[in-house]
RNA sequence: GCCGCGUUCGUCUAGUGGUUAGGACACAGCCCUCUCAAGGCUGGUGCACGGGUUCGACUCCCGUACGCGGUGCCA
């Protein structure tokens, strides 16, 4: 039937995948996905037909990343190929042919425009409603150009010749090209073909209100990628920008964003992204990943930052990644975090040296040391009943001895719990570095 | 300039004529605790403004302001 549900992300190739451009992928992925539809995707390179393969690897990488998977498109195939503009000239010029023998075309200063019928063009947008464009003025709506005298074509007119050649049902874009809207219903109505719903999602912002652009840091999903954020986690802050489950959930799984997903629900009004929720929704999903997920994550993590695990036996790698389970939100905060696991050479943090490795300290942490030289069987639960004993000894208060140590061992006052840290680090290592923090003060 | 869209805590949002305007992130404090997280509790901040309509407006209508977008061969 031609009810069928066909949707299309049709990205120009630059080279990056942008996240408001990630979002509009992401709507209409989980459009079709409700309606049992095909998600297409379409690379408009219209302009620049020599890298495109190059140049669309990062939209791929980015759309996969995301499991945004087409169900038409580059390396997916389908019948509405192909699925690159700079190969679809003869589809074009037939469609232009079309619009000259109808007498819609005039030449000008060598580009071919399209003569404007001068109406008024009803927009009935999903999102948006019904909106009324008065084109009949010809100062304010001059006609468009559809082919430079270059021979290129412009993207108003292959964008509409595409849609109504893939059989596009539902063109879901950025708001951004909501105003070119009835411009296109124009082109729609020359080619006698009956334009699609339309829905026009809002764009996202910046902090300041601005448009994120590409110079913007983290414009780019490839950002998010390389710092080790969760495509799960992405993908459903994502959802929230813009639509709403209408309950206080924040964190959902994306099949049952797929049953919920309206257009009709999408907000009319844009939204600013908020790197801080993205960050907080990203150790949600950070914490219940599965003991080897982790692991694998936190290796290449590790790895990308330069940190040769591959010299550590992988029992003690594996130990040591799991005392940081649940502790960071985002991969690339672990090397920071679990470094001193991987370094011979550990530095101290200022502000713990001033803190922790007082003269009142040394003899304090002079007595953890000796205690530790005493274990047999250097355990967490040992470790940590000793320092319980050697702080009721000195009388103070447990932690007066656990931050001098762990000061002392990793170098930080935060990290992974100090029992289950020493453990792994095992008694040399230790005492080791208990040693060597005496130097210092 | 012209055209279009938008406006609920700092941010994302719930809310469609009568609510103590709810939740989440962030922020502050407290609890828990070997630190940090996590978790629990508490707190502050919000319906852009002005007119209507109505017994009653965050909610409907009209203006204003502000923001964003489009527009003359970028997609």
């Amino acid at each position: 039937m031609s009810s069928e549900v066909r949707v299309r992300f049709a990205p120009s190739p630059t080279g990056y995948l942008h996240i408001g451009g990630a979002r509009t992928a992401l709507f209409n992925w989980l459009f079709a996905r409700h309606h049992n539809g095909k998600f297409v995707l379409r690379v408009e390179d219209t302009d620049k037909a020599r890298n495109t393969e190059e140049a669309a690897a990062a939209i791929y990488d980015g759309l996969r990343w995301l499991e945004l998977n087409w169900d038409e498109g580059p390396h997916a195939g389908g019948d509405f190929g192909p699925y690159f503009q700079s190969q679809r000239n003869e589809i074009y010029e037939r469609a232009l042919k079309k619009l000259r023998d109808a007498g819609h075309i005039f030449e000008d200063a060598g580009a071919l425009r399209f003569r404007s019928p001068r109406e008024r063009v009803i927009v009935d947008d999903i999102v948006c409603g019904k909106i009324d464009f008065d084109l009949s003025n010809e100062e304010t709506h001059p006609d468009m150009t559809i082919r430079r005298p270059d021979g290129s074509w412009i993207f108003h007119f292959v964008n509409v010749v595409d849609d109504i050649e893939m059989k596009i049902s539902h063109v879901i874009r950025g708001e951004d090209h909501l105003s070119n809207t009835p411009k296109h219903i124009e082109l729609y109505r020359a080619l006698d073909a009956t334009p699609p719903q339309f829905a026009h999602i809002p764009l996202i912002m910046n902090r300041d209100g601005s448009k994120m652009s590409k110079r913007d840091q983290g414009a780019s999903v490839a950002y998010y990628i390389e710092r080790g954020f969760l495509p799960q986690a992405v993908r459903n802050y994502l959802c929230l920008l813009g639509w709403s489950p209408k309950d206080d959930r924040e964190k959902i799984d994306i099949d049952e964003i797929v049953r919920l997903f309206e257009l009709s629900k999408v907000h009319r009004n844009p939204a600013t992204f908020d790197p801080d929720k993205l960050h907080w929704l990203n150790g949600e999903y950070a914490r219940e990943l599965s003991d080897s997920e982790f692991h694998e994550r936190a290796v290449a993590a590790l790895r990308a930052a330069g940190i040769k695990i591959d010299t550590y036996p992988n029992e003690y790698v594996r130990a040591a990644l799991e005392t940081c389970k649940g502790k960071i939100n985002v991969f690339d905060e672990l090397p920071a975090y679990a470094g001193f696991y991987f370094a011979d050479e550990i530095s101290y943090n200022p502000e713990g040296v001033a803190k922790n490795f007082t003269p009142e300290n040394k003899p304090r942490l002079q007595a953890v040391r000796d205690a530790f030289a005493k274990i047999d069987n250097f355990t967490a639960a040992e470790i940590e009943a000793t320092m319980k004993s050697v702080a009721k000894n000195l009388g103070v208060k447990v932690g007066a001895i656990v931050h001098p140590t762990r000061l002392a061992v990793t170098g930080s006052n935060a990290g992974p719990s100090l029992y289950h840290l020493l453990e792994v680090l095992g008694k040399e290592k230790v005492l080791a570095r208990i040693d060597r923090a005496f130097a210092t003060f």
